[in-house]
DNA sequence: CAGACGAATTGATTTTGATCAAGCGAAATG
DNA sequence: CATTTCGCTTGATCAAAATCAATTCGTCTG
């Protein structure tokens, strides 16, 4: 739970360089405007960065790591509805209260700006706008994605969709996807796939025996043929 | 299949006249511009407005009924992951592809007008993009909803959950949410839900009896008392 | 009105994944 | 260094929903 306001106040400017994300297209002059109010922060995999039904008053950029947003029911049930990975943009424009709880699900490095601040820089650059909105299309078309998976697979088909999903989500950059650390604890997959622990573990281990996948420290996970793993996660049509 | 090119050549401002939507905050030259070139079609249920994968060249307004977007497997499981009702807005910009299937569920009428000229209009009126990228988002938190509603909720409690969000959607002018007609078939239901045509009916069966509702011809559901529904459907914290 | 067809219900059985329970291994803690 | 703790795996059993199989109901059609 500990909070780093880090020194830097070029925060997304580093941003830009890192990765040219929503950040890299604006200009130095809006860039300067945006550092001003900046933040960046350090926080524990496991930290809540906005609670369920909480007021959000700032935006932020993932500079490292894996945000989870989840949902809770009443009863403790959870779902995570989208995995967020550097350098993903995260808030949203026009609403201020938060419909999910977003959580790190790695160690993880995000720059803060006030929404206040990003909404003004929205109103005058129409493509800062666009971008917005462009990822908003993408988040519902992934969310759209997982639905299917969500409704009509099966708990092998599930785990190897996961699979397939970190494998060439996780490091963009990489070119070789055939190794990959997964961002999440058995648990948080689990609550992802709509299953349980211990049903994610036993397909972890059938798809182990099958020579799809192998495994090293229950985090590291080797897969030597991608398009078979595929085939394991039922794509479709 | 049928389609019939409406005469009418004022649609739009039809559907200004219906609900104020999308097209109800147009002004009247921008009405004009979009009139020139809409059509209105009446379309029987079960017809196919868009296929997974073709390209789009228009946009569309539902004037009435109900639209279901859906997911298909290659081997036929399908997953309805969206409902669009009227007076809702069909299509999204940027991308001329689309991931999924719609299709009417009900009987319905729409009006459609080309990607060029909306794009066109967009382009000057940046409201219009705002209401656009609002409906995007909104769409968003309903496809998450729902995620968790297929991820982590019993049969009983996504038949409620379904019940419940057709009570509250269908029919947004009729106060009384206390009866109504299902838009969709059990099929329909069941590839909504992520559950088989079966469970559905076991489910409707075991609300029924337990007085939660009533049913007459299949389609019309009386509701006596929506919260107690409400508590069937396991709702969030 | 009889028959036919499709949609929905109901019943019997099977399968999948959840639950309950125990054990293992690695890292953290006293 | 021993011990606890946590995350994960594995096994046995149970329950929920899928599947298979008839019927029933309602509507359409000749």
């Amino acid at each position: 739970m500990d909070i780093h306001i880090a020194e830097i106040p070029v925060a997304c400017r580093a941003c830009e360089a890192r990765h040219g994300g929503v950040c890299g297209t604006l200009t130095p002059a809006e860039l300067c405007e945006l550092n001003k109010y900046s933040a960046r922060r350090r926080l524990d995999a496991g930290t809540e960065v906005v609670g369920q039904g909480e007021t959000v008053s700032s935006y932020a950029n993932i500079i490292r790591g894996v945000v989870k947003l989840t949902k809770m029911m009443a009863d403790g049930r959870q779902q995570i509805v989208g995995l967020q990975f550097a350098p993903d943009f995260l808030g949203r424009p026009f609403v201020s209260e938060s419909a999910l709880s977003a959580e790190t699900a790695t160690d993880a490095e995000i720059c803060n700006f006030p929404r206040s601040v990003m909404d003004r820089l929205a109103a005058r650059a129409p493509d800062l706008k666009d971008r917005l909105h462009r990822q908003a299309l993408q988040e519902l078309d992934e969310a759209r994605d997982w639905m299917l998976t969500l409704g009509r697979k099966s708990a092998q088909e599930k785990v190897a969709s996961f699979l397939y999903l970190i494998a060439t989500h996780s490091d963009p950059e990489e070119v070789d996807k055939s190794s990959f650390d997964l961002p999440l604890s058995r648990a948080d997959i689990a609550d992802f796939l709509g299953l349980t622990i211990e049903t994610v573990s036993r397909q972890f281990t059938k798809l182990r025996k099958d020579g799809v996948i192998a495994i090293e420290n229950n985090r590291h996970v080797i897969v030597p043929d991608l398009d078979r793993l595929m085939q394991f996660a039922g794509n479709d049509r």
